[in-house]
RNA sequence: GGGGCCGUAGUCUAGUCUGGUAGGACUCAAGGUUCGGGACCUUGUAACCGGGGUUCAAAUCCUCGCGGCCUCACCA
């Protein structure tokens, strides 16, 4: 955490004084998430992101966002390098005969923007904006492997991506340029490469349940909305508070295809060349900020698990024009808890110019997890007043408790948020055995709904566009990856009354 | 891509139907009083999304564009 406290250190750009919007949070997160959820976001909220930039699907991420995304990436950042993968920068354009070699696969490239011009002359050949990587990096990759001997080889890249022409854009949920992180893995064998899978689900467990607090099921997904390009396509969806699936990361097992697309093989020991399998790993970035804000969040703002806020406490001073010589001990006892609280945490002495009560809800709003109350009583006392975002609880502590205090209420936060987000998510998971049931389980409560499925291959599509159709929505999300739960004898598909096959989840999406 | 709603100061909004002086609240700035859960008073700054059209006159009507919200569809 030492390098975490440095980050904030000073914190320009923190917002200040009235910077929150002057009505604060309106909507009700239970009744109106939509309109919450935007509110949260922008003026009237945490002021998140600024979407006055005047081009759709662009926005500018104000520095608390930016702070919080920040943290996400370096959470996996620090999983997958762990995991062996090395960190590229590939470029920002694509020539369209790499994105078009694999079109038929991928599929993106309607999506995607293009580059047409280079000051007032035409380019010979259009370059795309790169949408995802596979298709500029693959070439490359082709360059460098020659045998098994350079596998596995794992690289990723963090970084901002363009691409989809979004009709409909939402800060964090669609956008057209959002925040990308994506892994690119090649392997000898397919054994390997759902090894590989397996580390992917690790990760996702261990930074989005794990420190963010965000539950998620890793589906297999069905054959009929696997990634194009893939031959098998799993990912981690959570639910949002109205009940909508949101895709949080995704990995495909993309077989050989692109190897074969892009020319990649190796010599292996026997002296044969052969074609390599690969993976790639995408959590989305986006999506994890979105899940904090609408899992966590409650009507007066956001709730941060303490792993990714930018500050774990923030120190509010209270004072009396009255009394200097009080307002001064306030002030020294607040730099000498600053100074103690910052060996082991991000803290910030909120010392602006407004009224104790007005900081309260401003940090609060921000997600804090941690406020430090000190007025003339505490200085008098040597103790501390400790409020807790989440459960909302104060109390009164000794200084010499001081971090201990603070590291024991983060950690209630972070249990509390886990709590509330595992029963929201049990709560808003049914099971249903016929089409009927699905429809007012859809209808009411939405969230996930397990239903008997005739099949998760090809032939299961019609059957999936039926269901998508009666329900005014709901998707086949697919099988679990992990102990899929099996068909009981006798059960029968929802949709077209043959066996199941399968117990599937359905869900509205995003 | 479809459907609906919408764009007035930094923010939220009145005014638009029925064309004629753009009004309020908050923010912000200054001064003063305050301060243990969004303080108050006084003064001040600040706006009709853009282009074209109709008209003596356009925030208001027409049109094109840009942007936003909701919803459906789409979706690595």
């Amino acid at each position: 955490m030492a390098e975490e406290k440095d980050i904030v250190a000073g914190a320009p750009g923190l917002p200040s004084r009235g910077s929150a919007g002057t009505k604060g949070i309106t909507a009700s997160k239970e009744k109106d998430f939509s309109e919450w959820y935007t509110q949260v976001c922008t003026e009237q909220g945490a002021k998140l992101v600024d979407i006055r930039y005047n081009v759709q699907g662009f926005v500018v991420h104000r520095p608390w966002a930016f702070r919080i995304l920040r943290k996400i990436y370096e959470l996996y950042e620090k999983e997958v390098e762990a995991d062996g993968h090395e960190p590229y920068l590939f470029p920002t354009v694509i020539p369209e005969e790499n994105l078009l070699k694999e079109k038929e696969h991928a599929g993106f490239s309607p999506d995607v923007f293009w580059v047409t011009m280079a000051g007032d002359e035409k380019l010979e050949a259009p370059l795309a904006l790169r949408p995802t990587g596979e298709t500029q990096i693959y070439p490359i990759y082709a360059l460098w492997i020659r045998s098994y001997n350079d596998l596995p080889l794992k690289g990723y890249q963090s970084r901002i991506t363009v691409f989809r022409n979004e009709k409909t854009t939402r800060p964090f949920l669609r956008g057209r340029e959002f925040m990308f992180f994506e892994t690119h893995d090649v392997f000898r064998t397919h054994e390997d490469a759902m090894a590989q899978i397996s580390r992917d689900l690790g990760m996702m467990k261990r930074v989005a349940w794990d420190r963010l607090a965000l539950p998620f099921i890793f589906f297999q997904r069905p054959q009929f909305d696997k990634f194009k390009g893939a031959d098998n396509t799993y990912a981690a969806d959570t639910l949002m508070p109205d009940g909508k699936r949101n895709q949080m990361s995704s990995t495909h097992d993309l077989g050989q295809r692109f190897a074969n697309a892009y020319g990649l093989k190796y010599d292996d020991e026997d002296g044969t060349e052969k074609q390599p399998h690969q993976t790639c790993f995408g959590p989305g970035i986006y999506r994890h900020m979105a899940a904090l804000i609408g899992i966590h969040g409650d009507d007066t703002g956001l709730i941060l698990p303490s792993a990714v806020c930018p500050l774990h406490a923030v120190i509010v001073p209270i004072t009396f024009s009255k009394k200097p010589e009080d307002a001064k001990a306030v002030e020294e006892f607040c730099k000498k808890a600053e100074k103690e609280a910052a060996k082991e945490f991000a803290v910030k002495f909120d010392s602006s110019a407004t009224t104790p009560g007005f900081k309260f809800n401003q940090w609060e709003m921000l997600g804090v997890p941690v406020r430090l109350e000190i007025g003339p009583r505490e200085a008098k006392e040597g103790k501390v007043t400790i409020a807790l975002r989440a459960p909302k609880e104060k109390r009164t502590v000794a200084f010499a408790d001081l971090n201990k205090e603070i590291r024991d209420s983060l950690e209630k936060l972070d249990s509390e948020l886990k709590a509330r987000a595992e029963k929201y998510f049990a709560n808003n998971t049914k099971d249903a055995k016929t089409l009927k049931e699905l429809k007012d389980i859809i209808e009411k409560h939405r969230g996930f709904v397990r239903v008997p499925f005739c099949s998760t291959g090809m032939d299961g599509e019609k059957c999936a566009d039926i269901l998508k159709t009666e329900t005014l929505g709901a998707v086949v999300c697919g099988t679990g990856f992990e102990n899929p739960e099996k068909p009981k004898k006798g059960d029968k598909c929802v949709v077209c009354g043959k066996d199941a096959r399968h117990i599937v989840y359905t869900a509205k999406t995003y």
